[in-house]
DNA sequence: CGTCTATTTGAATGTACTCAAAAGCGGTGG
DNA sequence: CCACCGCTTTTGAGTACATTCAAATAGACG
């Protein structure tokens, strides 16, 4: 539900006017698995919030190979913010698992919400900023961290995510290979 | 200089009404080499700039390893945005390598610009962006490039900290020991 | 000058990697 | 409904890179 995404974010309730407001400014979108949402280098002026379904975001590098930067399960939000805030050609791919059904905030809604709900201005402060957060700690873990522990504590978090994604991409968010995911579960369970 | 410092990421000028009242807002201090300017576990309510000097920020781990973050030289801002903008504890320790000259802006200081600047709203949520786009990059890149390639870039994009920055710093910036910064550096002199 | 810290170097170890192939799983069409 | 195909996951063997432990050298600061 993303009435009670926002209010848990900023700490208070919307007022039903405030949040009629907001989500006349949103379409409604549908695609289908496979299918890609923001292609990399394409220009991004859309912010999307997950009513059902799976996507993900990665990025190529120079070697052809891609790397995973966020998931995107239902009661989240996915977009390429890099090009969404520079009016600049996306970093990203947006690409979905599942068959997904969306909510679509354009740029422009994006602007008349902030101008004018404060309590959406301040939502989305908290959105990009615990978006901050998270990367930095990600890159802390990354470092500090073995992929074993990093890929326990995905479990512990976020089990949903590993549960609905296949693991190949698990393993690339975690910065390893399949194959090394693959023997590092195995020596978890062994474990066991 | 601070005005061309927000005059550039905003992409227009400030007025000198404008700056004058932003500059208002912030209050100079002076720290020492070594000295801590905000503690893992205080709560941080202050955004630093960097008139003069070098600071960093580290996480330390449960092993008790530091982990660098970030570095901020002049120009930079730096501060533990996870903190100030959640009123929770910090994350990092914020630390001079050098005698510092600071502009400080409180969490008032800065409620106060935003809401009586549109400019100065605007400056810092580009700032934020960019530090979030920033992070992101850092990640993908510590997945796809090898140690002595994301070294090589370092001192392509930043060779003033390169230059002023402990090795070891660096390092640990870039997520390898110590030693193995030292040999990297070893092969790419040995190429040439 | 001496002490403390940073950097370099050496040797052995470990973790993730590549290449390669087998096994498992899911979806499609006959 | 089953057989087949493609893709994911697992497993094996050898390799590369960074790590650890340890010690020597170099630099900075008082």
């Amino acid at each position: 539900m993303i009435r009670t995404n926002i209010e848990s974010k900023i700490g208070q309730p919307l007022t039903d006017k405030e949040f009629e407001f907001f989500i006349g400014l949103m379409k409604p979108q549908t695609i289908a698995a496979r299918e890609i949402l923001i292609h990399e280098g394409d220009r991004c002026t859309n912010l999307y919030f997950v009513e059902k379904g799976a996507l993900y975001s990665y990025l190529t590098d120079d070697a052809g190979n891609a790397h995973v930067i966020q998931f995107a399960l239902e009661d989240y939000w996915i977009s390429d913010l890099y090009s969404f805030f520079s009016g600049k050609p996306a970093l990203y791919t947006v690409e979905a698992l599942e068959p997904c059904q969306l909510l679509v905030l354009s740029k422009e809604g994006f602007k008349t919400s902030c101008d004018h709900l404060p309590k959406l201005d301040r939502f989305f402060r908290v959105l990009i900023q615990a978006a901050y957060v998270n990367a930095q700690y990600r890159i802390a873990r990354t470092f500090s961290a073995e992929a074993e522990q990093r890929y326990c504590e995905l479990v512990e978090t976020h089990p949903d995510i590993v549960q609905r994604v296949p693991q190949f991409l698990i393993a690339s968010y975690l910065g390893v290979k399949p194959q090394s995911l693959s023997r590092i579960r195995k020596n978890i369970f062994e474990r066991r």
